[in-house]
DNA sequence: TTTGAAAAGCTAACCGTTAGCGCTACGGTC
DNA sequence: GACCGTAGCGCTAACGGTTAGCTTTTCAAA
């Protein structure tokens, strides 16, 4: 995880490390909004270039860890064990992701997001990256050259089972809910014409 | 439509329409991120503060008519024929809405939103509130007291069909492939345990 | 040691947005 | 018709996130 590279990188990983670290005291200690980018770089020893450096915007610093998510999901495709099916195995994963967000101390960078609409709207649209991505990879799994509407539809349901299973009562209850909703939609991409009781009307 | 109220209400609609109609104009001629906040003021010959009174950031300018996509979703449920089924109504006006966006003079508008990522990310939270309200609407129509999991599931997916849609090549195409997914997930949803193959993983 | 480049810094601004405060025109009341 | 409360609008000044331009430091390869 961790590539032993040359004393440079391992210096850029660290103040990239030390603003991370700054930001999160200070948003958890006083709040997001009332925190300023100036603060959380003087907090960090660092100038504000530097901090914009490191991170494109302020909401970034608090989702530092969000290409590991993007990476679940892929991995969760690609590299799952031979002739698993691909639904389950996607369960798997949003349940795992969800588990991790209701456990350890994710708790209050939880209470952070939902606190600020600006943090909630930049989470949904790094969701919707990490659809992309993984429609990509689904598209990749059957061997298509690239993402048909199906694909694409499969791994925004995914996306929205993460979604509404953080925001439910019982989250583990609400993955066992929607993922049979899940697992038929995409048995009637793959299978059409079966249930399919309405067709296009021309007018 | 339009209320005959008094002169006062009047000329306030008439500012708002103002300010809208110059900030597509200047948007349109020179693009979003070209134009400034205080050009679009100057334009409609109007203080900034007046602006911010009319519309509650830049980007809500250009969506001045978001209500109405709102309201078509929720009326959409609540306002069928009788005993018309769920989700062949919502496809009709999802199908509706993305035949809105790809004639009449919508498409530079269209060009404008996905030219910028501030639009973009405006657009898909406004389509998240419409889902909420979608969902809700739902809920009413089977008569619970608030939006279960699977209303809320299925209100997420009938808003990324519009939207998957509006990005596909063929966009009637795309409808009419998204929503006998979405068809069959909703059958689970209310006929559990048909088509279920995993269960909840307990460890 | 020299050198090229990446990383970090400083200053000064741009731009969206808001606060504070004053003015005017409208709408209901006497 | 005079009166008053207030909604709509304006101005100025600022705040906070973000960027451009340019210099300085630090590392690595030659």
């Amino acid at each position: 995880m961790t590539a032993p590279t040359g004393r440079r990188e391992r210096k850029k990983a660290a103040t990239r490390q030390k603003i991370a670290d700054a930001a999160l005291r200070l948003f958890l200690e006083r709040g997001y909004e009332e925190v300023g980018i100036r603060e959380v770089a003087a907090e960090a020893d660092v100038a504000v270039t530097t901090l914009f450096a490191h991170f494109p915007s302020k909401e970034a610093l608090v989702f530092a860890r969000d290409r590991d998510f993007e990476r679940g999901l892929v991995d969760a495709v690609a590299e799952r064990a031979p002739h698993e099916p691909l639904v389950p195995a996607l369960r798997r994963e949003v349940l795992a992701m969800v588990r991790h967000c209701a456990v350890e101390g994710a708790a209050p960078v939880r209470r952070l997001v939902e606190g600020s609409t600006a943090l909630r709207r930049h989470e949904e649209s790094m969701l919707l990256r990490h659809a992309d991505a993984l429609a990509a990879a689904v598209a990749d799994d059957l061997g298509l050259p690239r993402a048909t509407t199906a694909c694409r539809a499969l791994a925004r349901f995914v996306v929205d089972a993460h979604v509404l299973a953080r925001g439910a009562d019982d989250p583990e209850a609400a993955v066992g809910e929607i993922f049979p909703m899940i697992e038929a939609a995409w048995s009637a991409a793959r299978h059409p014409g079966t249930t399919d009781q309405s067709a296009t009307q021309p007018s």
